[in-house]
DNA sequence: CTAAGACTTCAACTAAACTTGAGGTCAAGG
DNA sequence: CCTTGACCTCAAGTTTAGTTGAAGTCTTAG
């Protein structure tokens, strides 16, 4: 027990909590989701190697852009589910999101400008102003990923109401 | 009845909802909470102007940059609550919010960046990556608004852990 | 051995933003 | 008058993303 153990690519809970800075039950509902695995020890307790970290950090970074739990995990299902997924596993995940960022940042600029010009210029007929028409905003905004990450609502919040 | 009715400053909950894509019970619900207002028609009915239709579509659009109902409502609040505001009351909500939208446009950016710079390298000791550290992106991208809006969470889904 | 602290499960709770349903009213057409 | 559709209220349910608490187990230091 002198030599440092070399042999530890074990974290328990805690650990990936501390490191990660996301609460364990948090990442006990990962697991449940099916985002994250575990191992057990001997004693039952949840038992992560090191790239846990990365997945949980992935799931985090994913949901500040707006991503649902669901869609994290529909994109890291294609990551494989055993082994520390490579360079190109990854590269291939942003290379996927890419689009989808770039969509939300065109849409949040077109929104300012319009804020800035429709409403600032007072055409407040509204007609066919972005604060009027949705569809206008919503519409470029969910075309992009949609075919990247499925066809499901991205926000719940933003569900369009039933009159279909 | 022949002479068309220059007299219909009001309109029913089924129009309004036509009129702005928007479901009757979340207009209801946006009521309840305080968002808009309405008066009654002798059968109780509730009837609105048509400055309505511009509140409710305010309040979509400001959800879709991910604002909370209540930052809503605390915005619309500086609406003069009575009558229909001017150019200059939304002229001011725009400029007062420019700022935040050019804060989430930067922060997506830097995360797209992030995203094709520090995972497309193969940088994945993640030590100082965006993924790894939640507090580089969070905390630039929630200093701005802070001061706009009142300091609460902007999105639960994204609260730190309570470790302190 | 025993106490402390980290872990376990499971159920229940929270919060936001609504939706749905039950039971009733209002307004208009035939 | 009667039906139909839009409206009313109020209560309860839904979804997402967790947190909290109870009751018990594991691990480690003294």
């Amino acid at each position: 027990m002198s030599t440092p153990q070399r042999q530890k690519p074990t974290l328990l809970i805690g650990e990936v909590a501390r490191r990660t800075g996301v609460n364990p039950s948090a990442i006990r509902f990962y697991e449940e989701k099916a985002l994250i695995g575990s191992l057990r020890t001997p004693g039952n307790q949840r038992c992560y190697t090191r790239d846990v970290i990365r997945r949980v950090s992935f799931i985090r970074t994913a949901q500040r852009v707006g991503l649902t739990l669901e869609e994290i995990r529909t994109a890291l299902d294609n990551l494989p589910e055993g082994r520390t997924p490579t360079r190109e596993d990854w590269d291939a995940l942003a290379t996927q999101w890419k689009p989808w960022l770039e969509e939300r940042i065109a849409a949040l600029e077109r929104l300012r400008d319009q804020l800035a010009s429709c409403i600032g210029c007072g055409c407040l007929s509204l007609d066919r102003c972005a604060l009027y028409n949705p569809d206008d905003v919503a519409g470029s905004l969910g075309a992009g990923p949609r075919y990247l990450l499925g066809d499901s609502p991205r926000d719940p919040r933003l569900k369009r109401s039933a009159t279909g």
